[in-house]
DNA sequence: CTGAATCCCGAACGATACTG
DNA sequence: CAGTATCGTTCGGGATTCAG
């Protein structure tokens, strides 16, 4: 029992985000993309055709979206589907693994739209104290 | 009835992440920060200084460090308190509105420490899948 | 319709040096 | 210790064009 077979119930690995090198951190990173959230979001609700998808996330280019959902689908978050219509029909879907990841970014949205005023109002008085430090200083 | 004062029961501001021009966009570009989250979830844990802030998050540099403190700091996710000891003593700490985001993001880091190995091995699937493709296109 | 490829610019970043 | 300032560089991302 002491030595041999190594796998079966390996150490579990201690994994941190905060190590430069842990992997961990490429999935941040990842998830550190304007569109990432927006998109999972999205596929969550049902599969979408790739034009679908640009119209119903404003702003995002064809270039950009495109890049990011094969990013998506190389990290099994998401799948392409494509059907040999003509033309040619693409579907996106949310996979078992992306769905989990998709209920905590959306969390983040949900954050986001709820404390949108906070942070404004934040913003502002923060703003409104830097003018007055700035006058302050020039007088 | 029928027309005045508006004010009292505004309707409720139909503030969508999925709009360009909605103000939640720029709260979640700003999530979408590789530090961000390391952040926020290093300052739920305690106040923290800053070259404390800044040895506890492998790879960030000063510079993009503070600049990141402030624009939280503007945001009014973050306080910072400055001690007139010599030297200068600069504490950072999060605040409630912070800290409500904080158990969020926290959320995304618990994912990616939980996930990476299937999404490590999605990858790996992923790249066999299309080096197959590119050896069978060149054949 | 769904992309891939190209060009191009501004924002972001790292490194360094300097200040209080 | 806790930054700010400047510089040089990289890189993401928009617009456009071409292809299956």
């Amino acid at each position: 029992m002491s030595l041999g077979h190594p796998a079966e119930t390996a150490p579990p690995p201690p994994y941190s985000v905060y190590s430069e090198s842990c992997p961990t951190r490429l999935v941040l990173d990842r998830l550190a993309d304007k569109w990432v959230t927006l998109i999972l979001v999205r596929l969550a609700e049902g599969p979408r055709r790739f034009n679908e998808l640009r119209r119903g996330i404003e702003g995002v280019s064809q270039k950009v979206l495109s890049q990011t959902l094969k990013r998506l689908e190389r990290d099994g978050l998401i799948v392409r589907r494509a059907f040999p219509t003509v033309p040619v029909t693409v579907e996106y879907s949310i996979t078992p693994l992306g769905r989990t990841l998709a209920e905590t970014v959306q969390a983040l949205a949900r954050w986001a739209e709820a404390h949108i005023e906070a942070v404004m109002a934040a913003q502002a008085a923060y703003d409104a104290q830097i003018g007055a430090q700035a006058s302050r200083a020039t007088t």
